[in-house]
DNA sequence: CAAAAAATTCCGATAAACGGAATTAGCAAG
DNA sequence: CTTGCTAATTCCGTTTATCGGAATTTTTTG
């Protein structure tokens, strides 16, 4: 699960109501959610009552069954339009192949990273630095610092301000960020080097679209050994590029036929 | 705006800043929020702060701007993983242009009918009875009834139980629905004679996948005049059999193919 | 039909949400 | 760099919605 501690906050509890129906594919009656959530029957029986008085949820007249309702995906519809997670399932395995490495999918919203897909390779030793859903400060790993350095300059200033704090947990400094800037625009990829895990590198590229929007970035991630500057040159990085273009063309092709 | 009345509930206000952002399709800042939204600027931003707590919204940090996060897509991915609306598209124009007259398209969400698609024909004199977004308790309008008609008889009879109230508000008694039940049973479709609006009829039939599983109804609405007998057998019936066989081919083979 | 379980309502106590006012931050012009 | 302006954020005393335990009703089960 998500959150171990008590949200704080009638929203926040929302929050957690839904993603417990959101877990349970079925639906779930009170009882049930009263258990996943930790919520006091009370409690889980108001929430409840709250999200079906706006039809987030409704429930089965029958069976009593909760169920979260289409208003949530009406929503969304208009927000995340394109799932690039899926889109680039077929190149993400494409490249786990081809490096028997570990393959990470991230993208930005405002000043995070977040990895939205992962795919393991053949090689016995996995450098699995992140999970599906983790969130990162833009900057911090590979795919992070790629999605960082293709900001312009204002945006990059205004993450570094945001993530100040957040950036420290990960012992990550202004300095560090202008280097590997630097280094970004002179090499067209990012690297990360042992900076969250010892003993493993990363590198990344980000998707663009031909218009210049960032979509995503793809990463490869592998133990030390296995990034050395040949391997990386002759091997990863015209992978990663061909299928960030790939990945680009295919968002591109979507975008414009969803507006009409 | 669906609510003119201010709502009750952080929840209910939670949900309302999330439709304003929904609406706004490159993000509002919080003064554009708050003037939509129609509240105090200091409850919209611990709203906003709440949702950006959760992740379900997310702030450019250069422009401030905020948008709605991936967070919300992927909540309902587990939901309602098929459009049946887009699904419908082309099977609805068929059907406009065919009849010329409207064409609708409900799906069931517990015991209300959602109204999730309409095309409307050449004929000039239109039945606009539903809108799309319209709720109706199950079992008024003929594609709420065909709904209504295909549920087990603990599923018709919870439904009422649930609706009484709602249902009354439309005129509409357990009598009249066990007569329009035996008339699908016998007829094979539903129907509405001017129940809610005087002047139109409507005919309508489910939308079921070889499994039993409902799906939506498909509904043609005209005037009276054009809905005698013969025009109902010959041409609408024919018509929404066979386009509510197809979209259920096509509803099946794509949760098959989802579920890998 | 009785017993048990689940769902829903009640109610006094409390914490959380409220909004107006004050403060701070960001920005543009001088 | 300073100044003035606007938007964003925080403060704080007041109000009110939310809290959870207990009581009640409804539904299910034996």
């Amino acid at each position: 699960m998500t959150s171990l501690s008590a949200p704080k906050g009638s929203i926040a509890r929302a929050a957690r109501v839904l993603e417990v129906l959101s877990l349970a594919h079925d639906g779930a009656d009170l009882t049930e959610i009263v258990a996943q959530s930790k919520f006091s029957k009370t409690t889980t029986f108001r929430v409840l009552a709250a999200l079906r008085e706006i039809d987030y949820v409704f429930q089965d007249p029958a069976t009593r069954i909760y169920r979260l309702g289409s208003k949530l995906a009406e929503l969304s519809r208009n927000s995340e339009r394109i799932n690039v997670s899926a889109l680039a399932e077929r190149g993400m395995n494409r490249l786990a192949e081809m490096s028997e490495d570990t393959v990470f999918l991230s993208v930005p919203e405002g000043a995070v990273s977040i990895c939205v897909n992962r795919k393991v390779g053949a090689f016995p030793i996995r450098t699995l630095t992140l999970d599906k859903g983790d969130r990162r400060p833009l900057g911090v790993g590979a795919g992070s610092l790629a999605l960082y350095c293709s900001l312009s300059d204002e945006q990059r200033a205004a993450v570094c301000r945001v993530n100040k704090s957040w950036l420290a947990d990960y012992g990550v400094t202004d300095e560090n960020l202008t280097v590997e800037y630097t280094f970004f625009k002179e090499n067209g990829y990012a690297r990360n080097r042992g900076g969250v895990v010892n003993g493993m590198s990363a590198i990344a590229v980000p998707v663009m679209t031909a218009s210049g929007r960032l979509v995503a970035a793809l990463a490869i991630g592998a133990i030390n050994e296995r990034m050395e500057a040949s391997r990386i040159n002759d091997l990863i990085l015209p992978g990663l590029k061909r299928e960030a273009r790939r990945l680009a063309g295919r968002f591109n092709a979507l975008e414009k036929e969803q507006n009409k």
